[in-house]
Order: C-alpha cells, then structure tokens, then sequence
DNA sequence: TGAAGTATATTCACTGGTGAGTATACTTTG
DNA sequence: CAAAGTATACTCACCAGTGAATATACTTCA
C-alpha cells in the first residue's frame, strides 16, 4: 500500500491546482506549493520531476472534470439545441460571477507559456480544447443532417471560438455579460445552422 | 532639449515591447529588458516608477497602433460589411503565421495578470478592448438599419468576441486557421443581421 | 559674462529576498 | 532489513528595488 504516498501526491496536486489557477503558473513557486500542501518541497521533487512536470499534472487533471462539467451543462438544458449549447454559456456566466474565478486554466497557461510552444502542458491543453470541439460536433452531427450547408465540424469550431472568447473577455473586463452576449452569438448560428429562421431570445 | 531622455525612455519601451511581447510579462526581468536597452537598471527606475508602471506603459503603446492596424484592414478590404469583417480575421491569420507571433499582447497580459484585477495594466487592456468594440458598432451603424432586429452593438460585441477567441485558439493550437474559421463565423453573423441570406464563402 | 547653483539623466554596486533544484540523512512500513 | 517516502538544510542564480555618486545641461544673478 502508498496510501501515504498517494496522499502526499493527491495534497500537491490539490494544491497547485489551487494556487496555479488562482495566481497563474509563474506567480506560484513550488516553496508556497509544498507549504500549502503541508510537506516539504523535497517531497514535490519527489512525486513529479519537475516544476514544468506538476504545471502539466495539474492540466492533465483538470481535463476530464471540465468537460464533464460542459457536458453536463449541455444535458441539463431544457429546449432544442440552441437552447442547450446557450445553456453553457449561460452557466459559465454564472460560474463567473463567482469571486474566484479567473478564466480557464488551459487558456491562462497558454497565454503564460506562449514562449515555449513545445511545453507538455500546452499540448494537454491543445488536447482538451479539440475534444470540446469534438464531443461539440457530435452532438451537431447526431442532432440532424439538416444543417447541410453548414458542415457539424465547422459550427462546433465557431462555438468553440465563442467560448474560448467568452474566457477571455470576462476577464479583460472582469464581466460575466460577455458569456451571455457569447450565448446569444452562439444560439444565432446554431438556430441559423438549423435552417430555421434564427430566433434571438 | 532632453533628446537623450527621450532616447533612453524611447529604448527602454522598445526593449520591454518586445521581450514582454515575446516572452510574456513575469518571465522577463528589468535587468533584461536594461541589458537590451542599453542602459542601467537604475535608469529604468528613473523613468518608470516599478516594473508595473512599465508594464502598463507598454499596453499603452500598443493601444493606438493595434487599433489602426484593424482599422486599415477593415477600410482596404473589398467588397460589402460582412467581406471587411472578415477581411480583419483574415489578416489576423496572415500574422499569426510569421513565427514571432505570440497572440495579442493585452489578452495575455490580462491571463498573466487575472490575479491582479485592479493592476492599471488591466484597465488600459480594457479600455482597448472596448475601444475596438465601440469600433466595430459605430461602423455596423453607419452601415444601415436594415439590421434592425440585431442591434450594432450587440453585433459589434459578437464580432470582438470571436476575435479573442480566434487570439486564444491560435496560441493553444499554433494554428492560424482558427482565424479563418472565426472570419466565416463572424461573416455568418454580419451577412446574417444584414437581413440578406447567408451567404457563405 | 561667467561662476554658482539646481534639475535632469545616468552609472556602479549593492540588498534583502525568492526561485528552482539538490545532497544527505532520517523514518516509516511491508 | 530494504525500499519508499519525507525532512533538514543547502546551493546558486536571479529578481525587484535602492543608495550614493557623477556627469551633463539649464538657470540665475553679481
């Protein structure tokens, strides 16, 4: 048994989840890591071979509970498609209003690491925003062929890209409004997408 | 005459441009950002109060050059609205391919800085970004009624809103493409309010 | 006019503190 | 006991910011 051990992994890895995210990659040393955590830095060393190393652990395991978290959002949705892809916008708005949100991870760290391209953290990254695009265009796909002149793949990206600009601007302006007007943007191309007249809330 | 003040002040804003620019805010030291200067680090500390102070003054530099940048992309552009919407996305992806680019410098510094809401650097990428979205409305205005039941700014909002997620995707993916296809989806939305078909390229 | 004084601009050398990462030794537990 | 896990205590590099001194140019007024 590592119950000890994987203790001690699990507290690091809570803890730079925590401080990365609240305070950015480069802003948190692993010092204040290993505090927060209640172990000596030594230990950190331990576990993960490097600071870049943990940077990648904690994407790696924000990963899946993000995208279940759309997921879910998306499923939760009451009305037809628009409505349900508006409803994640509408929940990350409400997710903003929160005082400790600042953004998306994977978008910060991105941002942060912009000068190492090859870092392992921003291919997890890149990873976890092609399976939001991907899981995105299956749902356009199993919703209908109606949307013939506008490919599923194609729509799923452009959502993408209102989502990954709701993140951003939000935190430019420190308002959660722009997840709503990405919402309301998202819901035109859907409904458009449809073939329907597009109905604007 | 204070020529040689100006000079130092003048390299001192170059240096921190492009090394902020290139490497991000907090991985570059005012000892680096003197060295390529030319100067001292106390000299620095003459003309700017603290490595924030030079933080916001190189947002502040950025300001009007990027907003001419959009502006002159949109005026050369051919053709109707949705074709000079488009034309800014497209030129954004043309850039995005020289191998110095590294997103859009307010954007970043405002991930960099999400946990310093009120850091004046944050104000100043504000305001630019509200700049070009008050931009993009005067220009949806002046472009007609006809789009009646999409009000211009909420359509300005929409178009700055895929244009910061075309900044963001690019930089997690380095895939210019993302530009592209945040072009169509804005086109889509413009030719859309215009009342006319959308008409895809 | 020119000497004395003052503001501007810059340098050298430093401080106190923190950063990532490590050498070595102790401790737990199967 | 031996291996896994953790701690103490350290290195060396760097960083934001400063103290004291100096050089240059502009201003004042005898």
């Amino acid at each position: 048994m590592r119950s000890t051990s994987s203790n001690a992994r699990d507290r690091i890895l809570t803890a730079a989840n925590k401080l990365f995210y609240a305070e950015g990659i480069r802003a948190v040393s692993l010092d204040t890591i290993a505090a927060k955590a209640g172990i000596t830095k030594k230990t950190v060393y331990y576990h993960f071979k490097s600071k870049d190393d943990l940077i990648e652990a904690y994407l790696v395991s924000r990963d899946q509970p993000n995208l279940e978290l759309f997921r879910s959002w998306f499923e939760a949705a009451e009305g037809g498609l628009p409505d349900k892809v508006q409803a994640i916008f509408q929940n990350i708005a409400a997710s903003a209003r929160h005082p400790k949100w600042k953004g998306c991870g994977f978008l910060r760290t991105a941002a942060e690491l912009a000068n190492m391209p090859g870092h392992p953290a921003m291919k997890v990254g890149a990873a976890h925003k092609k399976k939001f695009e991907a899981w995105m265009a299956e749902e356009f796909q199993a919703a209908g062929r109606e949307l013939a002149p506008y490919p599923a793949h194609d729509l799923a990206r452009h959502v993408m890209l209102l989502l990954d600009g709701a993140f951003s601007t939000i935190l430019v302006h420190r308002d959660a409004a722009y997840a709503e007007a990405a919402g309301e943007a998202a819901r035109v191309l859907v409904a458009g997408a449809l073939g329907g007249a597009s109905q604007r809330a």
